[in-house]
RNA sequence: GGGCGCUUAGCUCAGCUGGUUAGAGCACAUCCCUUACAAGGAUGGGGUCGGGGGUUCGAGUCCCUCAGCGCCCA
């Protein structure tokens, strides 16, 4: 072995640059794709959404995920780990929108010459549906770019040369494949229904994209005209929608109302005719115990209206305002007049009025708290429209969904019940059609009739070779580009998917499925995914429901689900709080070695408080693994066989922590692996190596000397791999020092090497730690140096921790600068020290 | 309303299948310039393990119950 090359003084500064572009120029972290399946870890990678930001959470379970990476790696596994961008959706169209101040608008013709204007306008400039998508293309490589040196300095260690993103031609490929194969077997499907509508965002809505949240509304009691005469009062908190109303509705068992079953009812305002009809899921203690029913103010409405089989009245357009035109059976009348054209809540100030005005408000609305249904990304309460959309069968699966949840290995088990809880729950197949510009477009189009009228039972499918195809743009087979829009001849599908129906594939279209089988066979089904636990009920779930339809497989073996970092006050690290301290912040006044320490401390699955002195600490730890590792090697002499008691006894420890690091890694808990090598360390550094010092620079010999290297190497060799996948850079650093190639691609320590000398006894090491606690407690009660002498030491103990110590009484001695170390029988453990004075 | 998780030192957390006197780091106090490390080191104080009940020779750990916090689902 050549002499090591160890630095005057080490220093942490500047080894991020360059140690992350030596990994670049070496390929350390490449794919080797000869390898088989069998040899091959492969990650499906989260693919951060580029329109965001990442943030301190990001760093945190992606730090996770690469832990996990570097040691499946050094275990000899071919780790494929390719990072994703998720570009394509929603996102990504609000930040253009506001980045360039414009709107999309699909009738207007493309623009081949356009720019972007220097600043955004106010109001935004309208641009035809391919130049906008030009625009987000153009600012997610940007976003793109940032995102990737972010993970560069992080240390993760993709590799680079695999990243895909969603909107790129090969995602859309896999995509619109994926969906054409559903179609094939009649697991896609379109219809018309009702559906959950964001009247911003003017799309329609997937139940795993909903939230509840608590609002402030008021019971607004109503008076309908009754069959003889008397009134009917009803409690509503949406009472603009009375010319939506098709029926009253109360409980069957009802006493109050069973005489009026199968009667009329009038609306007020309106004098509509509505029949009152009888409903199990009516409440008779809220409110007066009749509601209106209405289309459609809730789901309970849709429910009524399917179940009951009640007409149509819809008043609320896409845009979120009262139609024009009354629905059927409303005639135009000053009370529709002065609601037309209004948004919701000016439309319900003002039917309040006229309620009022016409005597059939009962008495003031009552002020309550209800929780309403909310897009998660959105701010107006959701309206619920009919309209024609596209799904994926889900509710006919969830038994086989439940299934493949029991068989996929959860890190930790419990994320299962969420898993679980959702599908259980599931009300609606997936929906998956959006009304949008930015994303994968279906790849279809319809036969218009002769009238002019779309076929929609007419689909037009293209060949699989041909995809990806943009409907708006490509033609159908047989089909010439002027019979676009034109009687008896076609038109494309104007609706986009949503992002999930698209990053439901990611094994898939981080695998090459649709133009790389070869690939995909060597790394599908894939062995991790990596997520964070809010996500289960959409990514999780849906890349579930796509493997299953299109392969009849889990995805993965196993899900390590991880936590959120919490701020301070225990709630969720948002983008607000979080903007002093942006990663690359963190990264520039800790490095990236005591960021991942912070990060890999979060235990899998669990909330994690932001703490930055906990980067402090690894910026310690790193720095001590420099100083430890330069003592190590600076003045490292001849190595021999490993004779001396107290360095067996360290090998040994060193060997169970081997042991344990492994089985905790196997287990995907990287933070105990972390923490047991952390807390070895640290003893190794406080008590073995001081012991060990004055002997290995010759104090007792060379043959002493050379067991005291060797020992010393070969755990400094382990702890460096033991650390490797915590802190990159630092034990790279070392490990070039002395050693040749990368510690990232060495081989995960063996723990059966340490034990080989087989008579080692671990109680050498403790005790004589222990005796040497007990002096350096009596020097500094002394107020004396750590360098000071003391003149004679007595150990009581037991004969068996008395032998302990007497194998190693020349290290103590040297270590504790004893003159006279004296050993007597005793009971227990007690140490004199008399200093010298 | 159903479910999951958490509650251990001032703070952040370990404590795996029940087994000596409950651990670590940070913070705090005192001391030490020691040829790996002063961006350091040594030593120390600090906890009736959320409350109550039970099982057991023995409970932070298992069971029941209550409370608080967070989350998931309806």
């Amino acid at each position: 072995m050549p002499a090591p090359d160890v630095p005057e003084k080490p220093s942490l500064d500047g080894l991020e640059e360059k140690w992350g572009a030596r990994w670049e120029a070496d390929g350390t972290y490449r794919f080797d794709r000869s390898k088989s399946r069998a040899e091959i870890y492969s990650i499906d990678t989260p693919p951060p959404t580029v329109s965001g930001s990442l943030h301190v959470g990001h760093v945190f379970s992606y730090t996770h995920t690469d832990t996990i990476a570097r040691y499946q790696r050094m275990r000899g596994r071919e780790v494929f780990y390719p990072m994703g961008w998720d570009d394509n959706g929603l996102p990504t169209e609000r930040r253009v929108q506001n980045y360039f101040g414009v709107r999309c608008d699909p009738a207007l013709p493309y623009d081949p010459d356009f720019r972007p204007p220097d600043k955004p306008p106010s109001p935004p400039m309208a641009i035809s549906r391919p130049n906008f998508v030009e625009l987000c293309i153009q600012l997610t490589v940007e976003d793109e770019k940032t995102f990737e040196e972010l993970w560069r300095r992080l240390g993760l260690s993709v590799d680079w040369g695999m990243t895909y993103t969603t909107i790129e031609p090969a995602a859309q490929r896999a995509s619109q494949r994926g969906f054409l194969h559903l179609l094939a077997k009649g697991e896609a499907y379109q219809k018309v229904a009702p559906t959950l509508w964001d009247v911003d965002f003017q799309t329609a809505i997937a139940q795993a994209e909903l939230e509840d949240r608590e609002v402030g509304s008021a019971y607004h009691r109503i008076r309908f005209g009754g069959p003889d005469g008397a009134a009917i009062e009803i409690d509503t908190t949406r009472p603009e929608l009375i010319p939506a109303c098709v029926a009253l509705v109360a409980h069957p068992d009802d006493e109050r109302y069973k005489p009026l079953f199968g009667t009329q009812a009038r609306t007020p305002l309106f004098g509509v005719g509505v029949p009152i009809v009888a409903h199990p899921l009516a409440e008779p203690e809220k409110g007066t115990g009749v509601a209106m029913i209405c289309t459609f103010g809730d789901v309970t409405d849709v429910t009524w209206w399917r179940e009951l089989k009640l007409e149509t009245r819809t008043i609320v357009g896409r845009d979120g305002r009262v139609q024009a035109e009354p629905p059927p059976g409303v005639d135009v009348s000053p009370a529709w007049t002065e609601l037309s054209g209004k948004k919701m809540e000016p439309a319900r100030s003002r039917i309040v009025e006229l309620l009022r005005e016409a005597g059939d408000l009962v008495g003031d609305p009552r002020p309550i708290t209800h929780s309403v249904k909310f897009f998660e990304k959105g701010n107006k309460p959701l309206e619920i429209l009919s309209s024609r959309q596209w799904f994926i069968r889900t509710l006919d699966h969830q038994e086989r969904l439940l299934e493949r949840g029991a068989e996929l290995r959860w890190h930790p088990p419990y994320m299962r019940a969420r898993f679980e809880s959702w599908v259980q729950g599931l009300n609606t197949d997936w929906l998956i059609s959006r009304q949008r510009f930015f994303g994968v477009p279906f790849p279809l189009w319809y036969r218009l009739g002769d009238d002019g009228s779309v076929l929609y039972d007419q689909a037009l499918i293209p060949d699989e070779s041909r995809l990806p195809v943009d409907p708006s743009t490509d033609v159908p087979y047989g089909f010439t580009p002027a019979q676009r829009d034109q009687p008896g001849g076609f038109t494309g599908e104007p609706d986009v998917m949503d992002t999930w129906a698209t990053s439901s594939l990611t094994p898939q279209i981080g695998g090459h499925w649709a133009d790389d089988p070869d690939l995909f066979h060597r790394v599908f089904p894939m062995d991790l995914r990596p997520q964070a636990h809010e996500i289960i009920r959409t990514w999780l779930f849906s890349t579930v429901v796509r493997s299953e339809l299109e392969h009849g497989t889990l995805p993965w073996t196993d899900a390590a689900i991880s936590g959120w970092v919490l701020d301070p006050d225990r709630k969720k690290m948002s983008k607000s709080k979080g903007n002093a301290l942006t990663p690359i912040g963190l990264l520039d006044s800790h490095g990236a070695d005591a960021v991942r320490y912070w990060a890999a401390s979060g235990r899998p699955g669990v909330d994690t408080a932001f703490d930055e002195g906990q980067m402090k600490v690894g910026r310690r730890l790193s720095i001590k693994l420099l100083n430890a590792s330069k003592f190590v090697l600076s003045r490292l002499g001849e190595e021999g066989d490993v004779t001396a008691p107290l360095d067996a006894a360290m090998l040994a420890g060193l060997a169970s922590l081997v042991d344990e690091a492994t089985v905790a890694f196997d287990g995907y808990d990287y933070a105990r692996a972390l923490e047991r090598t952390e807390s070895f360390f640290w003893s190794f550094c406080d008590d073995y190596l001081e012991l060990v010092k004055s002997r290995a620079y010759g104090g007792q010999g060379e043959a002493a000397a050379a067991s005291a290297n060797r020992a010393l190497t070969l755990s400094l060799s382990t702890m460096l791999r033991l650390f490797a996948p915590f802190l990159p850079f630092v034990t790279e650093e070392v490990w070039s020092w002395w050693k040749e190639g990368s510690v990232h691609r060495a081989a995960w320590p063996d723990a059966g090497q340490l034990r080989d000398p087989a008579g080692a006894d671990p109680l050498v090491l403790e005790v004589a730690s222990a005796v040497l606690g007990e002096v350096r407690k009596a020097k500094t009660v002394a107020q004396a140096s750590m360098r000071a002498e003391a003149a004679r030491v007595v150990v009581r103990d037991t004969a068996p921790r008395l032998a302990a110590v007497r194998a190693a009484a020349g290290d103590v001695r040297d270590a504790g600068r004893i003159a006279e170390l004296v050993t007597e029988d005793a009971d227990a453990f007690a140490v004199t020290v008399e200093l010298a004075v």
